[in-house]
RNA sequence: GCUGCUGUAGCUCAGAGGUAGAGCACUCCCUUGGUAAGGGAGAGGUCGAGAGUUCAAUUCUCUCCAGCAGCACCA
């Protein structure tokens, strides 16, 4: 039998026969560790317990206690079991596929009756016996026709159609948890005694299409979280607590910024205090884009078809577009319109009118541009995924030369600005070319390399996801987070030759000839609702105090010292301030919890002793302590910090 | 759009085949109180919309609308 050299993370090395597996490994180093063994890493691959090991290698024996592999195949094991407990429960139930997740698993199940919350309470339970009961986990190598024989007796059809799915060379790997089998890559743990019984929890059912495709059936989703211990679960637990605590549409209420209501779904109705927000931040990028050397323009709502149609957005976007049809009943004239879902095309009609020279290049036409799309209704979000929002849009029209330059100032730009709005976590992905495209391979060489250079030369890097590109040209995206961990593109680059084309929009050479412009569809924010839903979310509500929409309250102690509020607040308002008297009839307790409450970041208190001698109390959101201050002193420093930051001396 | 769940007062929620309840918020009164809810009284609901079953429906059934979770979508 041939020989194979092992080396261990120490740097030991130790003869093995060939085919050894890692049990055998751990077993020969101590009792101990061979029943604490979970799994192995073999050159750094995970690797399952019982699988053999035919040449020399890098090994290290994986426990508990290693939390990569540890968390993967608590999970990876659990979603077996579940899928155990389901047909045990259950036993006409299909299984289909079941892989690991974020924090926890999931596994899709056919089955004629939906699951409802109390079948999870009575899955998590046969779970627990299916642990308690240590059932061992074998696995073997089967024939592609073994398998596929095996599941059409056993009556599982889309395990068949997993088994013709493995590609040719790939080995056909069965699990077995104790008497239930299961098609699986592996790595799976010894036995389901090593998984933690008091540490995952069932999060819920939904539906999800088998291969994520439309046209395939619906499957029913059951959900679950795992951890290696009881307190990383709680936890968890707890940061979803408090992730609904910062959710926008729970802040949205409670600070009076908007609401929605179903003869509008999808559409915002701005309160006061949301729309200071919404106009502070929208004030603050018209000064941004003037400064960076854009240019603002407005363009039309209700725009006609034909438009659409030359834009290609007739054909290839119609069902997600308002359609707006005028009859001869009432307008005398018939006319077919949508409310339009983008700008480009009717900026492109603003830079076709009247000649354009080389010289005009590079020229940054930007929009607050009002957009109605009609989002499928399930996509719907709070004011993160809406049918009526507004982009910080804008078009830079560009020689194919200008590409990186102008990409490289974009994400310059974007920076500055997020920096501002007090985000530093942000990535940039970068989406090249799709299967169905447009345009020559150097060219797509070309503009790729150009936005992944530009990126460099800004100093970020970025994230490839390949094929993800539009049919006519790469993009970047720009990604925030929400609350829960949900990422959301605001800011975007979208490098377009086609719509110049389609629209004949031109510029005069240096050569005297027209030539073709290329267009960068360029965003910040994305739109204006989906940006400050994720700033509620990021700032708990706690937004800066220049984007805060009630930024002080100006509360009496006592009736005494209502004239003194109300000077109080004339000069703050006086110093650009947003300010407000309450001078209710309640106890300081109740007002400093109800604005604590409603996230105003500073309460001045003014009784008897305020009055006397000019000052006021200063308490600021989250802050226990509170600081006396003169009159002048405060309002000239509220003063600067209302002020938005790209204006501060 | 798909699967499942949900829809009762401004908000958070309880309730039951015989046309409804709590807390907070709101209005008024008492209280002028020093940093996260002082006390009392009052007002407020076509129980998401429509149809059906029933002597009787907010409660059961169906359809629609909206919301939530996930999937799909996201130029």
């Amino acid at each position: 039998m041939a020989q194979i050299s092992l080396t261990f993370p120490d740097g030991n090395k130790r003869e093995y026969e060939q085919g050894v597996t890692p049990a055998a490994v751990a077993e020969s180093i101590s009792k101990s560790l061979s029943k604490k063994a979970i799994s192995a890493m073999v050159d750094g691959q995970h690797w399952d317990l019982q699988w053999p090991i035919e040449q020399d290698a890098q090994i290290a024996i994986n426990t508990l206690q290693d939390e990569a592999p540890a968390l993967e195949l608590i999970r990876h094991d659990l979603a077996h079991v579940m899928a155990r407990a389901v047909q045990e429960i259950w036993p006409d139930t299909k299984v289909t596929i079941g892989p690991v997740t974020e924090h926890g698993w999931f596994y899709d199940f056919d089955r004629a009756e939906p699951f409802t919350p109390e079948d999870l309470g009575q899955i998590e339970a046969k779970m627990k016996d299916i642990i308690n009961a240590r059932e061992p986990v074998t696995t073997e190598i089967w024939e592609r026709d073994r398998a596929r024989a095996f599941y059409e007796e056993n009556g599982e059809p889309y395990k068949v159609e997993l088994v013709d799915r493995i590609p040719e060379g790939a080995p056909i790997r069965m699990y077995w948890h104790g008497g239930w089998q299961d098609l699986c890559r592996g790595p799976h743990l010894q036995h389901t005694g090593q998984l933690p019984a008091d540490s995952f929890k069932l999060m819920g059912v939904s539906g999800a299409y088998w291969f994520g495709d439309v046209n395939r059936p619906m499957l029913q989703r059951v959900q679950g979280v795992a951890f290696r211990n009881r307190k990383d679960l709680q936890g968890y637990l707890n940061f979803l607590e408090e992730a609904a605590k910062r959710d926008h549409r729970k802040l949205g209420r409670e600070m009076d910024l908007f609401h929605l209501q179903p003869e509008a779904p999808g559409q915002i109705f701005w309160h006061p205090n949301g729309w200071t927000i919404y106009t502070s931040l929208q004030d603050y990028m018209r000064r941004q884009q003037h400064r960076d050397g854009y240019v603002e323009v407005n363009t039309p709502q209700v725009v006609d078809r034909k438009l659409w149609e030359a834009s290609g957005h007739w054909d290839n976007y119609q069902e997600n577009m308002f359609i707006v049809e005028v009859d001869e009943e009432h307008a005398r004239e018939k006319s077919i319109n949508a409310l339009k879902p983008m700008n480009c095309p009717c900026h492109v009609q603003i830079f076709n009118s009247g000649l354009k020279s080389y010289r005009d290049l590079p020229l940054r036409m930007a929009e607050f541009g009002s957009c109605n799309r009609y989002e499928p209704s399930g996509a719907l979000h709070g004011i993160m995924r809406v049918r009526g929002f507004t982009q910080d849009d804008a078009h830079i029209f560009c020689t194919d030369d200008q590409i990186e330059a102008e990409t490289k100032k974009f994400i310059e730009f974007l920076a500055g600005i997020y920096a501002d709005l007090g985000f530093h976590n942000w990535t940039i992905k970068l989406s090249t070319r799709p299967e169905k495209r447009i345009g020559s391979e150097e060219s797509w060489d070309r503009v790729e390399a150009a936005l992944g250079d530009a990126c460099k030369a800004a100093g970020y890097g970025f994230e490839l996801q390949e094929g993800e590109g539009a049919f006519y040209g790469p993009k970047l995206e720009f990604t925030l987070t929400d609350a829960i961990g949900r990422e959301w593109q605001c800011g975007t680059l979208q490098v377009d030759p086609n719509l110049p084309d389609r629209l004949d929009a031109s510029y005069i050479g240096q050569d005297g000839e027209k030539h073709r412009p290329v267009m960068l569809h360029r965003a910040v924010l994305g739109s204006f609702e989906r940006f400050i839903g994720i700033l509620i979310e990021e700032h708990a509500g706690k937004l800066p105090f220049w984007l805060a929409p009630r930024q002080v309250v100006v509360a009496s102690i006592t009736s005494e010292a209502d004239d003194y509020v109300h000077e109080v607040v004339a000069e703050l308002k006086a110093a650009g301030v947003r300010a407000e008297a309450d001078i209710r009839n309640e106890k300081i307790n109740y007002k400093v919890r109800e604005h604590s409450v409603g996230k105003v970041p500073v309460i001045l208190a003014v009784g008897h002793r305020e009055v006397e001698e000019r000052t006021v109390t200063v308490r600021r959101l989250g802050e226990k302590q509170t600081k006396v201050a003169a009159l002048a002193e405060i309002t000239q420093e509220l003063g600067v910090e209302a002020t938005p930051p790209d204006l501060r001396g």
